[in-house]
DNA sequence: ATGGACGTTGCAGAGAATGCAACCGACCTG
DNA sequence: CAGGTCGGTTGCATTCTCTGCAACGTCCAT
């Protein structure tokens, strides 16, 4: 819509790959060398980039400053993390809390395993969307036409021999995730790690987050992670009441 | 620089502290309601804010995300994080590491305490700059004058009876710091919460980053925290030590 | 020395962003 | 149900900002 400021963010997805001078900005921007420099500038002072010693470009602390506080607001994220954190005691393992937006799943919040085994991951990080079964919930409550949609720009990569493939058979786990209320991920992200998730939803039923509960098999096998099911969605189930009984105002995810 | 893309960047921070609708935005950024409108649109295209159910905008998931990448982008982190890891397996403690940029000072990593009672922190929040032992550290190596500027403009909270009061106490802190080296935070920041700390320095001596080690006196008391300094120091100078041999080029921290 | 690579600046022209005003739709209120 | 208000949205003419160019500066390597 604005020309000058969707060349300037573009600049920051392409230093999230790596520092970059200015010519290299300049080019992948499409741009001349001095168009560049000054939407630089600009990013600059707002602290979005970060000038290194060489000269070159990076993303800059004043972003990550924000990202946090953008975190900190969601209000969905601030209501469940007790709740993460009594299951967390309670089973010991690893608890996530993932929310979708327009296209990306992140997770928000995470309570480790006491278990020196960790599964690694980060607030903040995107999902492997197709595997994960915190995005399998989030996505499957999406409108069939989206859901459709997205299903077919995704990328597939196999992580694992039980990564889900392609578009159909994702759209098919989907459907299947829809109906029973519940996902799992049985190594398909990482081969010795299990999940299982169950959708927090708002007061109009849509899902409005997802939350899980991994553990790498060396500590427990599938069926018996799978034996802390009802405790898992019983815990969603209480966020959901209080979500929705406390927001005036529907919130995140549409 | 550019006025389009400042005016965009200027509406994140105003988005951050919680979401507003049109015609805030457009009040708080002294431009017509239409402008407003096609500035949002853009970041909204690029997932930098996102628009909830009730019109309102809030900050996006793909800032979030970005932030994340910038974060594991970061060297220093990645060098540092093995060693945080053994001095928490150590100690037990909290671990923290930071890093200054540009008048803020973020925690980029953090290992969490083994004991129940935690300290509250997040990776990628700003530090309580006027306080933080690693703040102290990262501050006291700058350069004088803008050491001093900089302590003039900051504010100084009371969050405790201990917090530093102003900037000629803190600038006299920063003094005794740099001098010998480490720092402490005695109950300045959270009455009962005490840390000490280690500068990171890269080949050219400049400190680039500090780790600190943070405990509840309800733990240990402060006498017997000091007595883990040795050790918190031998592993900054580790950490030192393999970063400026690596590194070919400076990087992060002017 | 000399060439090249890279960042920076001043300038004039072009194109993009701006503010205005009108429009639309929802929601209250009388 | 009519009338009013409030918020968001759109088309358009004007203006001002952004753009690309070319020249300059600097540093480094040949």
């Amino acid at each position: 819509m604005s020309q000058t400021v969707d060349r300037a963010l573009s600049i920051l997805p392409l230093l999230a790959e790596g520092p970059a001078d200015l010519g290299q900005v300049a080019d992948r921007l499409g741009v001349h060398k001095s168009t560049a420099l000054r939407l630089l500038r600009t990013l600059h002072e707002h602290g979005m980039v970060y000038r290194q010693s060489d000269q070159r470009y990076r993303l800059g602390a004043r972003l990550i400053a924000l990202a946090q506080e953008a975190m900190e607001n969601l209000d969905i994220r601030e209501i469940a993390h007790p709740h993460l954190v009594r299951l967390n005691e309670q089973v010991g393992h690893t608890v996530h809390l993932a929310v979708y937006e327009e296209g990306d799943v992140l997770y928000i919040d995470k309570v480790d395993s006491r278990y020196p085994v960790r599964m690694y991951s980060r607030i903040g990080k995107p999902v492997a969307i197709t595997v994960a079964a915190v995005a399998k919930l989030l996505l499957a409550d999406l409108p069939e036409a989206e859901r459709r949609a997205l299903a077919d720009k995704l990328d597939y990569p196999l992580y694992t021999a039980r990564s889900t493939p392609n578009a159909p058979a994702f759209l098919k786990e989907l459907e299947r995730v829809r109906e029973q209320g519940w996902a799992t991920d049985l190594g398909g992200h990482e081969e010795s790690i299990n999940c299982i998730a169950a959708p927090i939803r708002g007061a109009d039923g849509r899902v409005v987050a997802a939350m899980s509960v991994s553990a790498p098999n060396v500590v427990v096998t599938a069926d018996e992670l799978l034996t802390l099911l009802p405790l898992v969605r019983r815990t969603a189930d209480t966020i959901s009441g209080e979500y929705s009984g406390r927001t005036p105002v529907k919130e995140v995810t549409p």
